[in-house]
DNA sequence: TTGTATGCGTTATCAG
DNA sequence: CTGATAACGCATACAA
């Protein structure tokens, strides 16, 4: 008799308590007035027959969805999954849903991730873009309405606030401390793919961090008068096959590469197997830091030095200036630098010669 | 003047192409029928317009959601964000989106996130209960009418199919091939918390796949002679201070301890260190498994022996069986066991003495 | 303080 | 084939 509907709205609950709709609705819902008997019996009856609010009307009701979207690169890369976590961390003490995506760093699935969650309604959007030359997708929704923080990435065409590492001067900053250990020739290495294996330009690298970190690269290798530094950007380390292709060129370099530089922990893990594989020692014939300070740095011997990216962070920030904006912050977007330490571990050596 | 409301609607599709709401639904939601200069017209129109359906007030009118819930340990650990992308490529390919949570492997933070997803009308939930004792917030969803998928762990209290790796099984075969190498005592290790530090009973183990690999390891420790098997068990390994005072009182305890077993991850990582630190030689002085065959167990030198818990598949599974119940499939609730083979490394030699 | 009536943007029914 | 019109469950002006 009672279960003829799937789920009991409001009005079961009303007609429960012989209130109307509209009294039932304003206890439940936590606004407007109600005299203390009413809600008493309300609530009363709420709880005896199980009522369950469907946030899905209220969402259509108010506008509000009470939900964020987050497109990232890859969940499974733990520097993505730590965002995530301060992602979700604060925006549920916001009392704010997260609905994940991933991009695969493609900008494809990007756009059709973005698309998924507007028409999902989402209040906001925290993504990582994949192309900074590529941001139309993102500009439309800051358009309508809808505010975006990016992750880790930034671009001055985008009018939304950046969370980010500060990659251009970490770059440097590592780059001048290897150089002060006598490294002349450095190689950084990446898994962002290209023809040639090598960069071309760095206006050609759509991820803007990584970008950064190779202008950085570049400009720090020119001062001290390496010679060819464009040559010294290796792409193309997808995996470890790959990976072991281009140590093997680096080995076979001459002038003699004395450190390498690993543009995320994926990387990084792929070049210390192949240079281990190869009976390379860290840090006496090779010296390696890589970005990102991931688990597995501290079970090897020695430990890998390596540039921290506190992604936690980064995402607790991002979801902070987000819901700042959810409450009616209309001031100039803006990009937020975090520091990016490095933590020189066990694989800096002296350059050897 | 047109801009009036923050997005448009169907109606102002409709009367832009000169049709009726009604037809410019249908073509929009691509239902029903509509001739073939309606639909050119409306498609026209939308185009130009650039609208975007609302999958909320869709949600509202059909009943489904098309959102899938999920409620992890910790998304940050690897075990859990790799099951996650596969129930997202899954569920994406069939065209659902996806909700994520953690609880934090805490029943109260499990409870609320399931209330919350199912306020959201989610249209199923694929959760890794927290608690094997305490499951009537799944049984609720249950019964009204939301199907559950419980991922890595099971009950027999509850109608949900399940996917999990053969915990048991795995526990035994890699106790009895220890065994074969001459190791009687071996001693297990685990994040779980309790007062003694000690296992208590198996029962009280909320977490089913732990304690269903504890029940495997006393069986086999008991078929095996091994005296006080409930002794070998250590609890409280939740960071490297904690694991390392376990690790000391192993290397301290008569009869030798002369291999450990890592009952995830991060405590094996954590085990590791605090070997290492200690200059225990692996596998010389100590052999060594985990569970879950992490990013980090390839960089160590030996590599580690560990028990393959391959969780994008039980995320995929997961998914798959989750969708088949969506489109209505009422059979008897299943168990998925899958299997979990021990891939011996380098951390596992015969016992000492 | 409470109730009535209407709107949110869809889908879906049922005459024309 | 098309167009009114009524749901869906809640919020909210406005009236009582």
């Amino acid at each position: 008799m009672s279960t003829k509907k799937s789920r009991l709205t409001v009005a079961d609950v009303a007609s429960a308590a012989n209130v109307s709709k509209a009294t039932a609705a304003r206890v439940l819902g936590g606004y407007g007035l109600a005299s203390e008997t009413a809600r008493k019996a309300v609530l009363e009856a709420a709880e005896r027959l199980g009522y369950q609010p469907n946030d899905l009307a209220r969402s259509m009701s108010t506008g509000r969805s009470g939900l964020i979207g987050v497109v990232v690169g890859d969940i499974e890369n733990a520097f993505f999954s730590l965002a995530v976590r301060g992602i979700s961390d604060t925006a549920r003490a916001a009392g704010l849903n997260v609905i994940i995506s991933n991009s695969s760093e493609q900008i494809t699935e990007e756009r059709e991730m973005v698309s998924v969650l507007l028409r999902q309604r989402v209040a906001g959007l925290i993504v990582a873009p994949t192309d900074a030359r590529q941001l139309d997708h993102l500009k439309s929704a800051i358009t309508s309405g809808v505010p975006v923080v990016t992750l880790d990435r930034w671009s001055p065409d985008l009018p939304a606030d950046a969370v980010c590492g500060d990659d251009r001067a970490s770059a440097i900053s590592v780059l001048q401390h290897l150089q002060g250990a006598g490294h002349l020739h450095v190689a950084y290495v990446t898994a962002m793919t290209s023809r040639s294996g090598r960069l071309s330009a760095p206006e050609d690298v759509g991820i803007s961090a990584v970008r950064e970190r190779i202008e950085g690269f570049l400009a720090a290798s020119d001062q001290a008068g390496a010679p060819t530094p464009r040559q010294m950007v290796f792409t193309n380390a997808t995996d470890d096959a790959a990976t072991a292709r281009i140590v093997d060129k680096v080995l076979a370099q001459s002038p003699r590469i004395t450190a390498l530089l690993a543009s995320d922990s994926l990387v990084g893990a792929r070049l210390f197997r192949a240079l281990t594989n190869r009976g390379v020692r860290l840090p006496r014939d090779m010296s390696l830091v890589s970005w990102f300070d991931a688990d597995w740095t501290r079970v090897t011997s020695p430990q890998i030095s390596v540039v921290d990216q506190p992604t936690y962070l980064f995402g607790q920030r991002a979801a902070e200036r987000l819901i700042r904006r959810l409450k009616g912050d209309t001031t100039e977007p803006q990009r937020l630098l975090i520091p990016t330490p490095l933590i020189d571990r066990g694989t800096i050596g002296p350059a050897p010669l």
